[in-house]
DNA sequence: ATAAACCCTGTACCAACTACGGGTTCAAGG
DNA sequence: CCTTGAACCCGTAGTTGGTACAGGGTTTAT
């Protein structure tokens, strides 16, 4: 299939799907005598499981290192399993982080819906550090 | 005081303090007649707003605009207020987003944790799409 | 044969910094 | 006064994960 194909069936769009295989992300596929890219069934495959992937918050270094676990089989399902579990531990680092953010925010607009303020709350806070122990 | 010393004061590290400078959300400083920056208390205050509000999740460019408001005191509340609603609703967005990837992460690791299955619960789960609806 | 639709490469751009190289200035000690 | 070393200067390039052109060449359908 043609690069605007495989585009259409994965949702990717062709800068990114040329981006991933320039990093090395995806194998050079095969040309046509013209030079446009062939793709196949495996092209389709990986590039759903990069997308995926990068759904879950992966970055592309990971995602390339899932690939080569993926690639080598044998042995590799705890290694898999270590990936997934640093990418969780990560995720659920980055909700408590926002949800400090969001106490933070959820706060200062409160303050502010109050009215009958003379100066702006929110803008204090941001001055004069109403909270130093966010991020 | 020097750009270090505002570094150290407000852990910002000097090539980002340069850095808000370039792009205009720090002013220029004074020079001496060497041409190293001068700082006092007022860049102080600016520059641990602009570091509070990019703690709570603000663009740069929000954080210009916060900081317009500010400089123009009166009527800036009701604007100032809602910058910082719409932020909430990013983070809050944001948290939703994390915590589906939580569950699919959490899902799979779980499959894959029971042990005893031939080949990698993950690796599959990324290559034939054990759930499409995330992103 | 020709036009439309598609594809090619290369480069530049986005946020929000960070890092580096090569040169200058400042403050302190001798 | 001179030297030394830390601190500072500027400009540029790199990071991550793409996106958006420009200016061409190819394919496909009529």
């Amino acid at each position: 299939m043609t690069i605007g194909e495989l585009s259409k069936r994965t949702g990717c769009i062709i800068e990114t799907i040329r981006y991933y295989e320039r990093i090395g992300v995806m194998p050079a596929p095969p040309r046509t005598a013209g030079g446009h890219r062939i793709y196949d069934r495996d092209h389709l495959k990986r590039l759903n499981f990069v997308r995926r992937a990068r759904a879950l918050g992966f970055t592309l270094d990971q995602v390339r290192g899932l690939l080569a676990l993926a690639d080598e089989r044998e042995t590799s399902c705890a290694e898999v399993e270590r990936l997934a579990r640093a990418q969780l531990d990560q995720v659920r680092a980055r909700i408590d982080d926002l949800g400090r953010m969001e106490g933070v925010l959820d706060e200062m607009v409160a303050r502010c819906a109050g009215g009958s303020v003379p100066e702006c709350p929110i803008l204090e806070a941001l001055f004069d550090g109403g909270d130093e122990g966010v991020g």
